[in-house]
DNA sequence: AAGATAATAGTAATCATTATTATTAACAAA
DNA sequence: TTTGTTAATAATAATGATTACTATTATCTT
């Protein structure tokens, strides 16, 4: 049985006004400003219940700390090489893949993980530049 | 310019023979074997050179540790959520998804990181079991 | 208002990985 | 085959991200 309270309310807000998928750390040090006491480790918590909820998404990837997403919405995401930034990507659910994939599988297949790797728009336009 | 060394040799030697995507310090422990004075630094350096070279891949999960895998074929991976075991998924790539999430996105798209989720064969054996 | 307990802040611990450094091994040239 | 050069090593410390612990506080219930 959950209690409410007003650190993991502000976790859940900022995250929801945010669409840049920011890190753990990021998230502490902008809640820092209304829970100026706010430990990391309450962060991380509170992040993990919200996930289990299904209230915001983890995204992992293989470089970097873990980012946050508040729409779940289904959608993928693009990390770009160049800067590290994680965009967001507004494609339907490819699930076909799982059935291709289960196919070629003796067990069972029940999802996927997938992001792309790319150049954000930001990235591309400096490029040219040079 | 890189110099031989039997160390890496091993290493390498030890993936070839796996099928089952070992971590840094399984492999570790293996090595050990022959080299009894390997240092696990000298792992994760050699497996970072190797991976550099396309000797060797790299996996990341969400979930542990990095894995490695000796077999360079382009190919695919299914993620137990049971036991934790990586298995391979011998399917055609899938290059057409970035073609797809390019006519979403107003950056450039140069490929994609896919792992499925499911069940593998022993796992599900023993689910019809109980 | 009082009691029960989940959540917190603060901090220590853990796990995977990378960095540092003195020593050793691999290769090249004499 | 010795010698010189330099990459690779072993041993260890350091880092970064995350989780665990614990006394105190906030939230909910009665």
């Amino acid at each position: 049985m959950t209690k409410h309270s007003r650190q993991r309310e502000c976790i859940k807000e900022f995250l929801t006004n945010r669409f840049d998928h920011p890190t753990a750390e990021t998230i502490y040090l902008n809640v820092k400003k209304e829970f100026p006491n706010i430990s990391l480790g309450t962060v991380y918590r509170n992040l993990s219940l919200l996930t289990e909820h299904g209230e915001i998404r983890k995204l992992s990837t293989s470089i970097g700390p873990d980012r946050f997403d508040g729409n779940t919405a289904p959608h993928y995401h693009v990390l770009c090489t160049q800067c590290g930034g994680v965009l967001d990507l507004n494609m339907e659910s490819i699930d076909h893949i799982n059935t291709l994939a289960g196919t070629k599988f003796e067990g069972e297949i029940s999802g996927h993980v997938t992001y792309f790797l790319g150049k954000c728009p930001e990235c591309l336009k400096k490029e040219i530049k040079n």
